[in-house]
DNA sequence: GTCATAATATTGATATATCAAATAATGATT
DNA sequence: AATCATTATTTGATATATCAATATTATGAC
C-alpha cells in the first residue's frame, strides 16, 4: 500500500507544479502578452546577478545550457536584453538589460508575488516548512 | 519575508520534480534504451483503462491533447501499440497494446517502483501526508 | 611559446507543452 | 433528411528539455 501512496504522491507533485505554471503563464499572458514565465525567470536572474555566465544562470534556474542560449536569443530579439562583447573573455558575451527589460521586470513583479500568494492561500507556515523539507529530501535522494 | 519563503518554496518544488524526472529517465534509459517516462506513463494508462478516449487519457496523465497524439504516434512507430478502426466511432481509433508493449510494462515496473522508493527514502509517512495536502491545496487554488 | 585540455557557448535532432486552427464524424434540432 | 453544434483527433507554430556534436577561446603543463 506504500506503493500506491508513493504513486499518488508523484502524481500530485506533477499536477501541482503544472497547475501553478499554467495559472502563472495565463495571468502573465493576460497582462503582458507574449512573454513566458521562463523568459522572465532568466531575465530576473540576469538582473539580480549580472556577473553570472550563461552556464551559471542555467544552474541557478535549473535549466539546460542549450535552453538558456535559446531563451537569451528570444530576450534579445524582443528587445529586453542587449548583447555586446565581453571585455575580458571572448568566448562570452556581455549581456545587459535594456530599459524595456528593466521596466518589464518592475511591472511584472507584483503579478508574480500575487500568483504565489494565490497558489499558497490557506497553507499554514508549518505545513509549508514540512513540504519544503520533503521536497529537499527528494532532490537530495535523486542527485546521488 | 513570507515572500522569500514563498519564492524558495516554488523553487524547490520545480527542482524536486525535475530532479526526480531526470533520475527516473536516466535509470530507464540505462536499462531500456530509447523510451521516455512520458511514453511509459501513457502506455500504462492505456493498459489500465483501455476504454478511455485520447482526451480522457490526456486528463488522466495531466497532458495536452496534442501531446497525447504525438506520444501515441511514437508508441505505434516503436511497435508497442497497435492502431485499428474503432468499432462504433470513426473519429477514433481502437488502440491496443502489442505483446511487446505488454512485456515492456512488466519489465519496467520494478524499476519505476524502485525509483519512487529511492526518491522518498528517509521521508516519514506523516511528512509525506502533509506535503500531499499542501500540493493538493495548490492544485485547488490554481484551478479556480 | 606550444600543445593538450578545459571552459563557454551554439547548433542540431528529437520529445514534450501549449495554443490555435483544421478535419472529420457524431448527435440533436428542425 | 439537411443543418448545426459538439466531440475526437490531428496538425502547425513556437517554446522548452535533453543529449550529442561542434566551434571558439582560455588556461596550464611543459
Amino acid at each position: 500500500m506504500t506503493e500506491k501512496l508513493n504513486a499518488t504522491f508523484f502524481y500530485i507533485l506533477e499536477k501541482s507544479i503544472k497547475s501553478y505554471r499554467q495559472m502563472a503563464q495565463r495571468t502573465i499572458s493576460d497582462e503582458f502578452g507574449s512573454i513566458t514565465v521562463d523568459q522572465l525567470l532568466v531575465l530576473q536572474t540576469m538582473k539580480d546577478q549580472p556577473e553570472l555566465t550563461q552556464q551559471q544562470i542555467a544552474v541557478a534556474v535549473f535549466k539546460d545550457f542549450a535552453s538558456i542560449t535559446r531563451i537569451i536569443d528570444l530576450l534579445v530579439r524582443k528587445g529586453y536584453l542587449k548583447r555586446s562583447d565581453h571585455p575580458t573573455d571572448r568566448r562570452r558575451f556581455a549581456l545587459t538589460l535594456t530599459s524595456e527589460g528593466e521596466d518589464l521586470l518592475i511591472q511584472v513583479r507584483p503579478r508574480i508575488l500575487k500568483n504565489r500568494r494565490i497558489a499558497l492561500e490557506g497553507v499554514e507556515e508549518e505545513e509549508m516548512a514540512i513540504a519544503r523539507k520533503v521536497l529537499a529530501r527528494i532532490v537530495e535522494n535523486c542527485s546521488k
